[in-house]
DNA sequence: ACAAAAATGGAATAAAAATTCCACACAGAG
DNA sequence: CTCTGTGTGGAATTTTTATTCCATTTTTGT
């Protein structure tokens, strides 16, 4: 006898042997394809409770299928609820640990990747907050120039909203660093513009800074940053939450890219209006 | 002092809080937010193994917002994790929205773009021929500098690149037009280098200027681009295809990211063996 | 630089949970 | 109707897990 290793396996498996199981077994075996949230966090005796047996019959349950115990079992209904669960970070681990014994063929890198691209994408969608998305538009749409602050591996989001502002006859500058220059460029915002700044863990402390300088001078902030640690969230008058998956030690920009180009065409949207 | 019920109030509490808490409890506030799951369904000495701290900070940790212990918090992280699975399920997704009907609200030109990119990335894992992906490491990996040109909305793509192969200390140029020495960059050029060119129609004519002048001089020369009809691919070694999906008039760069991320840890996989 | 207070690690203890065990119930065969 | 074997309830036991406690370290305020 073989352990199912998977919900769905322990399902089909449920559902085969249901008719030969005895009347007790049938009834958790029916409880547990009704409430598999219960199987997967309750404890034993909650279970047996709300099922309405007793204790060590979830114990002969899971032996009849096979596992150690009724704690090998339900580790099959937590990873289910895991995965199936929209918690899209853990479905980043579970890349991480098939990584350790996958060989790596070329195509399961690009497969890896493609996954979590749209796994952030899904998440995009979850996390975006329509309500800080529009005051965003509403600071940027009224601003004068635009200021782009970012660095490292954040720059190239910048540099693609510079290009696309441009496209929009949106005025902006890029901070670009050049020449050492950041913060000079950075100190040349006036009143009645506005600056964007795009930065994740590890925050770049020029850009930190930078955000702190510009707020404290009036001057609107809108960010786009990782979660509510971030310092830009703190440190601005709107900061949008964008978190792209990790892969293979290396971060996508796909989220990021999206929600800057939907920032652009909402933008360009208004400002024809 | 009253606990927060919700994960919602919660995740809030941690994030104001989060400034004034000791080492530890600030170390477990961050694994807390980064892996909620593991929150609701770790033990606590799991927890704390996986956070690198000791059970008892943990339990601190939740007396310190309120809850009688432990076990009080991890309900709060197990409700969430319930609740937010049984919206993923519930949630519809659909494509091909009739665009000249729908109202535009936020949140509709959001959808679309996320929806946008996730077939721009599920046609690129069915468009990269494994093999070009192969040659392509294979001259970048062989070069002993990569120069990197891509104009205009390619140009981001260019410069995370730039940041990605710095980071696995593998030299490269970005040939980024400053001072209008787009050329004078790009002739600098060597015998051993190779030249990664990233461009889509309408193609930027100096990047194609330059890649037909590199290949004459006998120069190896990737790029990326778009379908067979671009003059990157007439001219390259090899050309990788990619297709981001214009929405609303405007092109997403989620695909095109992605493979240069691809690229990228492919790249860095195999100078490391 | 010092004392006081707060925070921390880790072992000790308490609590809770899973599992085992056994006496009993109940169905089917002789 | 009784013997036999499987199934069941529930208490006893073992194992795991949460929590407490205190000696030690680290920070804070003077």
């Amino acid at each position: 006898m073989i352990a199912p290793g998977s919900y769905e396996e322990l399902r089909n498996e449920l559902a085969t042997r249901h008719e030969d199981l005895s009347k007790r077994l049938k009834q958790i075996a029916e409880y547990a394809l009704d409430n598999p949230n219960d199987m997967a966090l309750e404890t034993v005796s909650g279970i047996a409770e709300r099922a309405s047996v007793q204790p060590s019959s979830l114990i002969r349950f899971a032996k009849a299928f096979g596992y150690s115990g009724f704690s090998e079992m339900q580790r099959v209904f937590r990873t289910h609820l895991v995965e199936s669960g929209a918690n899209y970070k853990e479905r980043i681990r579970s890349f991480g640990r098939d990584d350790e014994t996958a060989e790596y063929t070329r195509n399961i890198v690009l497969d890896d990747f493609v996954d979590g691209g749209i796994a952030a994408l899904d998440n995009l969608r979850e996390v975006v907050d329509p309500d800080k998305f529009e005051a965003a538009i509403k600071y940027l749409g009224e601003a004068d120039v635009i200021y782009l602050a970012a660095q490292r591996r954040s720059f190239p989001v910048a540099s693609y909203l510079a290009y696309a502002f441009a496209q929009l006859d949106k005025r902006c500058v890029l901070i670009d660093g050049n020449g050492g220059m950041f913060f000079e460029q950075g100190r040349s915002i006036r009143k009645g513009d506005a600056l964007l700044a795009i930065s994740f863990k590890s925050y770049s402390p020029e850009v930190v800074q930078l955000v702190k300088e510009t707020r404290e001078n009036n001057i609107p902030v809108v960010s786009i940053s990782d979660g509510v640690l971030s310092p830009l969230t703190q440190n601005s008058d709107v900061c949008l939450e964008v978190e792209d998956i990790e892969v293979h030690a290396f971060r996508s920009l796909a989220a990021t890219m999206t929600l800057a180009l939907t920032l652009v065409v909402a933008l360009g949207r208004q400002l024809q209006e």
